[in-house]
DNA sequence: ATATCACTTAGAGTTGACTTTAAGTCAATA
DNA sequence: TATTGACTTAAAGTCAACTCTAAGTGATAT
């Protein structure tokens, strides 16, 4: 184990972590989604407990389909202090608007291809209908 | 107004009818997701209502985020009739159980979302944490 | 008749979000 | 000491799902 780091953790470990790739995490981090994760004399990243949380953050946003660049946004106006609370609380209920919009539209899919198979477990199919 | 054919309609209004592109009406059909689209003298494509049907699942189902090649596969089944039905059984729910995941996925976000506006309102911000 | 409009095609281009490649450093083990 | 493994970079490549372009046809309006 590296020494005087023991609560920080590497890309591989993280990776690990959240499940995601170590290359999706550095392209995180590129992007500004991120980071920038400090890094060690080796030049080897280490993620603090700040870090993983964003991650975690960052990750649950994207599983829900939230773009990249509205994050990046964000995170960007978060850094940049108080001053940007307002503008910060506006593109968050806007996101929330289409994240909205998104669920309405798969709950409306889940509930067809609910019936759909219940049609099928019953045998009444309608031969000109999908 | 075309003779003859009062009851169908042309790719501009179905693409007005369903808030989709021609090019994406057109792109759909050459990837087998509806269609082949009957097409009259003049070569011009003319959409019956069984046609609509086929464009209105498929609408739905990529709203929720389901894939063509999903799509192309169940519609292709479909249309070579009874003895697929179980195989297309199978294919729904495994797509039900794609799209069930995502749905938690997205209402995780949107819980926090919304969490995290209600905490812009009452003004309680924990500054380390996004 | 000439221009406009709605359509047609094949095929190339775009976008977002990764993902891979090539080339290299560094530390630990056989 | 040599190789293995985990990391580093910049940049190119991939993929799904469109979206656009170029070149053309055929019907209708001026």
């Amino acid at each position: 184990m590296r020494v005087g780091d023991e609560e920080n953790m590497q890309i591989s470990e993280v990776a690990q972590k959240f499940g995601l790739t170590q290359d999706t995490l550095r392209y995180y981090e590129r992007e500004g989604l991120i980071g920038p994760i400090a890094k060690g004399d080796n030049g080897i990243r280490n993620y603090t407990e700040n870090d993983l949380q964003r991650i975690q953050f960052v990750k649950c946003m994207r599983a829900a389909g939230l773009e990249i660049s509205f994050l990046k946004r964000y995170i960007q106006l978060f850094d940049e202090g108080d001053e940007t609370i307002k503008e910060r609380r506006e593109i968050l209920v806007e996101q929330r608007k289409i994240l909205k919009k998104k669920l309405d539209d798969m709950q409306e899919a889940y509930d067809r291809l609910n019936m759909k198979i219940d049609l099928y477990d019953k045998n009444i199919l309608d031969k000109s209908l999908m």
